[in-house]
DNA sequence: TATTGACTCTCACGTTCCGTCATAGTGTAT
DNA sequence: ATACACTATGACGGAACGTGAGAGTCAATA
């Protein structure tokens, strides 16, 4: 079938059947050689829903590529990068919805960016003053109040998260009951999922 | 705070909030005049949110712009909404990850996709080739290769993902040193995370 | 004090995955 | 013969950054 056939057909547009053939990622099955006219056929359609199975994953079109084009490379290791990718974002996305539920909750979260005015006066005094002895000793002065407002950020970030790791952190030792425990929680979860 | 700080916190990298001051969607909270250094602050963060939040809705960046300029923006109800939006990219997340697993496992990637209307316009195309002299030849050279190598790139799938899952459970000593990468990496995150 | 080393800045070109003309040839129906 | 729908190959554009290059800044350390 020509070309936007099988565009329709796919759900895709010509031009993208285009660059798909220019980059080597899905050949026309024939080209006629004097009009250049690209024809799809059955296997075009099959490496295509290949194609669009990996794109739906978020690999890129060079890894689909390579994938589909050595067989038994690097398939399981393509597809456990692209897992632990995944679980990055999503762990991301985890971090994001509870910040969320902690701005909602009107949890302090902001303090962290308190110091911001601080640093602005310490710029706009360097633009005024410049290095001079009196603003060196402010300097001095302000560093350990720099320092000191750290330790309450620190504090502060320690209690909020507390709850979190408490569940986690009872026992910091890798070789505790604790960390066996997680070892064989993971373990029943890759016997549930490999198994 | 500074701006790695910054793209540390909200997960972004530096360039983009480079780019972002450059197009005017995020201009930092104060720019040191004399070294060019980009200062943020509460606002600069409540501001991501927001920008973060229309861009998982695949608003472009422009189009952001012009909404958060906008009067009539309630921004707790965005808030709500930018939950429900990450949970629900976190559950497709999941999902792409399941199905990674799926893979992993060996399942039968194919079954995933509904082939049954190419059945269905198979005799309607096979009609429009007919008349080509370029596809009679084709079809004359491809007609027994081609239900083979039908059978057989969905043999080869299947066969190919069976070997996917024999790399995955290789060891299944439950002390392997695979388990033992892993709660490493498990701890990794947990210190990253909460402490 | 001098020197790391980690950040920071501003260009400025590269990349991915196409969309969108522009220009020209092809196939078919009227 | 003309209209019309489709095809081809460039080529440019662009969105949202990535990736150095080259140079300045800052805090800590030898």
């Amino acid at each position: 079938m020509l070309i936007k056939e099988f565009a329709d057909f796919t759900g895709v547009s010509v031009r993208t059947l285009h660059y798909y053939d220019e980059i080597g990622l899905l050949m026309p099955a024939f080209v006629d050689k004097t009009t250049g006219y690209r024809f799809y056929d059955k296997n075009s359609f099959l490496r295509m829903q290949e194609i669009l199975f990996y794109r739906e994953l978020d690999f890129s079109l060079k890894s689909i590529r390579e994938i589909l084009s050595s067989p038994n490379y690097d398939k399981s290791k393509a597809l456990n990068e692209q897992k632990q990718l995944l679980t990055l974002k999503k762990e991301r996305l985890e971090r994001l919805i509870s910040a969320i539920d902690g701005a909602v909750k009107g949890e302090n979260v902001m303090t962290a960016f308190d110091n911001s005015e601080f640093e602005m006066h310490k710029a706009e005094a360097r633009e005024k003053w410049g290095k001079t002895d009196a603003y060196k000793e402010h300097a001095e002065r302000t560093k350990n109040y720099s320092k000191q407002k750290w330790n309450d950020l620190a504090e502060g970030m320690d209690h909020i998260m507390a709850e979190f790791a408490l569940c986690m952190r009872k026992d910091e030792s890798p070789d505790s009951a604790e960390a066996q425990n997680l070892v064989k929680m993971l373990q029943n979860h890759i016997t549930e999922n490999y198994y």
